[in-house]
DNA sequence: AACATTTGTAAAACTCTGTCACACTTTTAT
DNA sequence: ATAAAAGTGTGACAGAGTTTTACAAATGTT
C-alpha cells in the first residue's frame, strides 16, 4: 500500500469504464482501462498492476479465456464483471483463478469494498513479502488455535480434530471475541452466504461445535448465546 | 436479528409503503415510511435507518436528487426502486451512489434478497479482533458485572446466571445509575425497540433481577420504582 | 372514603434455541 | 470407479426465555 494502487478495467463498454475509473481515481487509485483482451496485454506489459477487473462478456477472446491467460503466467488478482444472467459461471470464473465476482450492476461502494477485500487478501498471503504478522495460532481458554494445520489443540497439545464447517466457525468467533454475532453475519463470515427462512444451520454448528470445546456443553462458557440475538465467544483471544 | 435494522421505504405511493412494510415487518426489520423527500429526512434526523428504499418518480425533489443529498452527509445503503419503463441510466444512478436497482413490479422475495444481499455488504462485519471498547466489569453493592463473560459474580466469586434479556436489562441500569428511566426509555436501550400497548415486559424483567440480585427483592434497594415514573439504579457503580 | 391509575407477579401464550434423527453431499478409502 | 465414511443442512420437537394477560396490591386523586 506504499504507492497507489494500479486497476486495470477491461471492459466494452465505454460508461462501465468511465464510471469505474471516476471513482476509483477518487479512491486513490490508479487506473487504466482496456477494451479487449488484446489492449489488455498490452497494458499488462508495459504496467505494474496491482488488480484487474474483467468483464466477462468481451469482443474477441471472453473473460475466462483471458482470465486463465493471465493465471498461466502471474498472480494478479482478478474481479470478474458478470452481466445479470451469467451467474452460472461463478464457479467456472472462481476455478478459472478469479478472486472474486461482482454481478452487474453492482454499487460502487460494494466494488469498492471487494476490490480491497481481494487486495487485502492479496497483500496478506499473497506476496512474497508480506506475510510474516500473519498469526497462526490463537490461544483461548485452554486451548490453541493452529490456524495453518486447521488444528484444535488442547493445553497439552493433544489434537482435537475439527470439521470444516466447525474450524471456519470457530476461526470467525475466535477473531470477533466479545463481540455478538448474529446468525447472519456468522454465516457471511463463516459460510461466505446469506441466510435462508428458517435457516438453523448456524445452531446446529455451534452446538457440534460446544460438544468438543466446553468443558460441560450443557452449560456453555465460550459460546454463550445471546436470546434474539446470535451468540458471543467470550473468552480472551491471544494471538501467538 | 440482535438489534433489528431499520429500513427506511421512500414511496409516495400507499399501497406499496404497506405491502413493503408488510413483508419487511415480517421478516423481522423494523420499517418506516415517507412519502417524499421531507418526510425522509425528518424520518433521517430522528432515527437510526439502516437502509433506504428509495422511488425514483416522487413528488418534489426526485430519487437520484435524493440519493446524492443523502450521499452527501452519509453512508447508509439505498436500493433505488424504479417504475416500469424508466429505464433511467444506471450508470448515472450508481454514480449517483445507489447499491442497487430494483425494477417494479418486484417481487417480494427478490426485494428481500436484494436487500439482504446490500445489508450483507455493507454490514462490514469487519475486521478480525475488533473487539469492543467497553470496560469489562462494573463494581456495585456486593456485585461485580463482567461485560464480556456476560455473567454476574457475588463478591466471592459466585456466579449467578443471568438470561440474554436480564443481562441486557442490568448493563443498561448500571451504565445510568441515579438516573430515572422510564419503561420506553429502558425498552429502547435494552430491547432496542418501542413499547405497544400495555407494555409490561419492563416490569416483568426487573421483577426477575430483583429476584436475583436485592437482598430483599419485597423491598428493592437496587433497582428503585419511582411511581409513574420509571425505575432508577440506586448504587454507586464503578468501573473495574 | 371512593375511585382511578400504576405496579408486582404468577401463569398463559408465544418465540427462540438445543439437539436428535435423517437425508443429502462431500471426502476418503478401496 | 465404486463403496464407505465423514460432514453438513433440515425438520421436528422439547425445553428455555420472553412477552402478554390477568388480577391483586399499592399509590395517588378527588
Amino acid at each position: 500500500m506504499s504507492t497507489s494502487q494500479h486497476i486495470l478495467v477491461v471492459d466494452d463498454n465505454k460508461e462501465i469504464q468511465d464510471l469505474v475509473s471516476r471513482f476509483l481515481s477518487k479512491d486513490g487509485y490508479r487506473v487504466s482501462t482496456a477494451g479487449d483482451g488484446r489492449e489488455m496485454k498490452k497494458i499488462m506489459s508495459d504496467a505494474r498492476i496491482d488488480l484487474i477487473l474483467l468483464d466477462l462478456m468481451l469482443p474477441g477472446d471472453d473473460g475466462l479465456t483471458l482470465c486463465r491467460d493471465i493465471r498461466a503466467e502471474s498472480n494478479i488478482p482478478i474481479i470478474m464483471l458478470t452481466a445479470k444472467g451469467e451467474e452460472i459461471d461463478r464457479v467456472i470464473g472462481l476455478e478459472m483463478g478469479a478472486d472474486d465476482y461482482v454481478p452487474k450492476p453492482f454499487g460502487t461502494r460494494e466494488l469498492l469494498a471487494r476490490i480491497k477485500a481481494v487486495l487485502r487478501r492479496y497483500n496478506d498471503v499473497g506476496s512474497p513479502t508480506a506475510a510474516p504478522d500473519t498469526p497462526s495460532n490463537y490461544l483461548f481458554d485452554e486451548w490453541k488455535l493452529d490456524t495453518s494445520k486447521r488444528e484444535l489443540l488442547s493445553k497439552d497439545e493433544v489434537v482435537v480434530p475439527l470439521s470444516t464447517g466447525e474450524f471456519t466457525l470457530l476461526m470467525a468467533l475466535v477473531e470477533r471475541p466479545q463481540r455478538v454475532l448474529n446468525r447472519d453475519q456468522l454465516l457471511d463470515i463463516a459460510r461466505g452466504r446469506a441466510s435462508v427462512a428458517f435457516d438453523r444451520s448456524i445452531d446446529t454448528q455451534v452446538s457440534r461445535l460446544r460438544r468438543k470445546i466446553e468443558l460441560d456443553p450443557k452449560h456453555p462458557e465460550l459460546i454463550k448465546t445471546v436470546w434474539g440475538g446470535g451468540y458471543v465467544f467470550t473468552p480472551e483471544v491471544t494471538k501467538e
